[in-house]
DNA sequence: TCGTTGCATCAGCGCGTGCTGACATCACCG
DNA sequence: CGGTGATGTCAGCACGCGCTGATGCAACGA
């Protein structure tokens, strides 16, 4: 769990891509309709999210179709669980001022 | 879930604070000594935390106790799960290009 | 009541980073 | 083979945002 996984998920655009791939694995040309965004900034995204590991990348001739790693989510999922599970018994604890 | 919870959780420091409000509640000047950072700099995370409803402060005296609150980071968690759980599902469907 | 301490707020600065546009590459089709 | 379209890369710019330092304020103690 690194931040940079967080913060890859946490942009707009880029939580944007990972809800369309939620859905279907797309290639880019459909990204570019379905977000409106250019070919180019998309491309940027996409690699941010091959960095992190959250996406992996198919080409298909001409095309290049991108897919989730449910994998990666999950671990993220599973992260701010442990985090919510530990809050609940925080909840009782308090460290005194001096 | 809104993106602003997200990039909120998704910044270092603010991460860092969560991961120690996780295990008991604090007040600043316990996070001051605990991350390193100076009090404005926690303070002004602090507010960005209280925004997304992430932490909730406890005026106590002089002091301000901060905890987390288990339900928004278990909303988070059940996003990312979710979103795992749809992404395995989309494994097995290619929209097809034209 | 006055000084100290913990915390919040704000303006200002500087850096990180997302967006753009131009270019390169590769695969397909005429 | 040339043309076209899909994708990736990169440099440059602009804006967002995190950090800092100064200030204000409220609560406690001497």
């Amino acid at each position: 769990m690194t931040d940079e996984l967080l913060r890859a998920l946490a942009d707009p655009t880029r939580a944007r891509i990972v809800e369309l791939l939620a859905a279907e694995q797309l290639c880019v040309c459909h990204l570019v309709e379905l977000t409106g965004a250019t070919s180019s900034n998309l491309s940027n995204h996409l690699r941010v999210l091959r960095g992190v590991g959250a996406v992996e990348a198919e080409p298909a001739g001409r095309f290049t179709y991108y897919r989730l790693r449910p994998e990666v989510l999950e671990v993220v999922s599973a992260h701010y669980a442990g985090l919510a599970s530990r809050a609940r018994l925080a909840l009782v604890v308090k460290r005194p001022c001096d």
